[in-house]
DNA sequence: CAGCCAATGGTGACATGTCACCGACCCCGC
DNA sequence: GCGGGGTCGGTGACATGTCACCATTGGCTG
């Protein structure tokens, strides 16, 4: 622990993790913005609204299903409102709140986005492990994530564990 | 290839993937900003600058160390050296270059880094994973970095396949 | 040496993300 | 009903990152 030097091993680990983390990004980025014209945080938010009942959220909502700050989800949901992917509409029930609905437009982009996403998901992850790394590595990811930040492992990583499966013993 | 929709256990693995990638930026971010008031970034030519000779390198040899745009080297540079970090020096070879050094006040930040960003990596990484799986995790991040964009797998991806250790066959 | 093309770094416009703060509004106790 | 504190979204300032484009310079060819 006062150790400062970390091993060759530790850093090429991480180096790996980090490296692998930006490709996987960018290969996302890409095959949204390709297919259907869109970026990751567009298609987070379409795909959440278009889960919801009414195909509409809360902006509060919206950020807990996602893990998204509120001010995120603001600033976010503006930009898609002007491209058209979105809408506000006023909250009757609460008069400081606000719906955030899909529009055809944005639906139409989701239903492009799908199938793209489905295969970059493949091409970058699934195609190039074996079965059995994938399991372990998805192991150690949700493992990774409850360590870090205890208190906010929501109902989700609860979720994640069932499917995955937890380590052997 | 023609499914458009992923498998429970598929979407699990990417999102436990992405959430463990959010997780580990957000750590690094933490403790290198309460330990020397830097970003990753930051730490990031701190850190390339340091293992250059004679401390410093031209911002081109920057960008292909951290895999970086030269543009965001220009900006990131620009932000830096209005804080101290790094300073700007003209190269006499060749009148387009410039040299980036780093400063004291930049050597003294990655001092105070170098501790923090070990026990980063420790406590969400190393500590938190049975030996085994970090080297099966390790492994499967080099062949996702292998799998996507072949063209530029340069060195360092064959360095780090040779610490962590190839797939037993 | 003249002229062209590529390399080098920088800039502006824009998208994304965080933080601190605010104005409006809800609910609860009185 | 009426304050007071918490909730809900939103805004502005700023940091980061990408893209398209530019000016300057190097170096090579005729």
């Amino acid at each position: 622990m006062a150790e400062t030097a970390l091993s060759e091993s530790e850093w090429a680990v991480w180096r790996a993790l980090t490296l692998m983390g930006r490709r996987l990004a960018t290969a996302t980025e890409k095959g949204l913005q390709s297919a259907a014209g869109i970026s990751a945080p567009d298609f987070e938010i379409l795909r959440a609204l278009s889960e919801a009942e009414r195909n509409r959220a809360r902006a509060g909502e919206l950020g807990d299903m996602l893990s998204w700050e509120k001010s995120r989800i603001s600033h976010h949901v503006t930009r898609m409102e002007a491209r058209g992917l979105v809408a506000r509409d006023e909250c009757d029930a609460d008069l400081r709140g606000t719906w955030v609905t899909i529009t055809a437009e944005g639906r139409a982009a989701l239903d492009r986005a799908l199938p793209a996403y489905a295969e970059v998901v493949r091409s970058t992850l699934t195609g190039l492990l074996p079965e059995a790394d994938a399991a372990v590595i998805g192991r150690a990811a949700v493992a990774i994530v409850r360590g870090t930040e205890p208190e906010s492992c929501g109902a989700e990583v609860d979720r994640l564990e069932r499917v995955i499966g937890r380590p052997p013993d």
